[in-house]
DNA sequence: CGGGCACTTGACCGTTCGGTCAAGTGCTGG
DNA sequence: CCAGCACTTGACCGAACGGTCAAGTGCCCG
């Protein structure tokens, strides 16, 4: 759906994005109806399909919308870092952080991962961000700062790490103390470490 | 749903559950409808709910099976360990190892952790084989084997890690040969082994 | 102030959904 | 061989689904 819209539809855009977001994470995206949605705007159905062709493709922008802006944050917190370590450990940190503020977003990434149909769309941003890790911890390996060994594997399994974190905290089943988070980075890094010399 | 059941109504059961299995892993959910089930296995709609009181009981079978599946391959893997750490490795194995052949029950796990209805019921089992790994994680600590730190944590981080790295394989961006595994558990291990002395 | 377009309405559509049930069918133990 | 129960059938139900559309409404710009 490539429509002109004015400002004010560029609001109304929005808070449908809104709305239907918090609703997909809280009820799930297939539970949670177009009908459910428009009324809870207070508006017409016709509204709907004004500013997406379908419901998924409503998904498919909001999906859109957090990988960007989580790829935003992750950019910038690396920024400034001088060393490879560095900038792994401030990723993995901005990552936690952003997911951790971002329930909505986080939980529509994890249920996305689980459907064919949202899956591929999400693998591309997720791809990026990996091979972007993936490239700090080669970085390490060449400066001998880490043993070698696949950093594609690595950045992943860090990946999980996090992941699995906040999937945590935001079931409720933790709290996200610094101590917490702390726990996830010492893990992360001392699993790229691997066996020290010296 | 408590009735009593011939031999054949067992397989009768045994047949349900394992075709809305892979059906559910497979198109998702919410998605397979009950009717697409059982016209997979030729029979009335009647049969469906002569086993089960609902499609949502159906999937918590489901899930309780595999669940229990998984927990037997988990306990018979440590037996025979001698240290705590030999646990914790080989119970790492043993969850990639199951995970990996059981690529429908995983899947569903992953969608039944996003959803409310059955996450609940997914927690008690998970939590049980956390607990688990982290008394291992504890007894090393006791023993010297590790630094002392939260053992229900790093418990975690490691089923963070295999779990992602199941879904990697399952989602077929990986290949599961043995360095991707033993990779996998090297991170684990020098996670939990972390700032080491000596 | 008027024409046009961005936006909104809500009744309506065909389809499918999960679930029910009265009426069978066929094995099984007495 | 028959009674009874485990099992099966499939038409049927009301509700809800995603999506359409003809008929507006109201803002903005010339």
């Amino acid at each position: 759906m490539d429509r002109k819209l004015t400002q004010r539809g560029e609001e109304r855009r929005r808070q449908l994005m809104d709305f239907a977001a918090n609703r997909f994470a809280d009820n799930g995206y297939h539970p949670t109806s177009v009908a459910e949605i428009v009324e809870g705007l207070g508006v017409g159905k016709g509204v709907f399909y004004w500013y997406f062709d379908s419901k998924e493709e409503l998904l498919r922008s909001i999906l859109a919308a957090g990988q960007l802006d989580l790829r935003r944050r992750q950019r910038a917190a690396i920024t400034g870092a001088s060393t490879p370590m560095e900038r792994i450990e401030r990723g993995i940190r901005a990552s936690i952080e952003w997911s951790l503020e971002h329930r909505v977003f986080f939980q529509l990434f994890q249920f996305a991962a689980t459907d064919d149909r949202f899956a591929d769309g999400l693998r591309k941003g997720e791809q990026i961000a990996v091979r972007d890790a993936a490239r700090h911890v080669s970085d390490a390996m060449e400066a001998g700062e880490i043993p070698d060994s696949n950093p594609n594997l690595l950045a992943h399994n860090m990946l999980g790490v996090t992941t699995h974190l906040v999937h945590l905290v935001h079931r409720g089943l933790l709290e996200a103390t610094d101590d917490v988070v702390e726990n996830a980075v010492g893990f992360c890094l001392y699993g790229v470490l691997g066996p020290r010399q010296t």
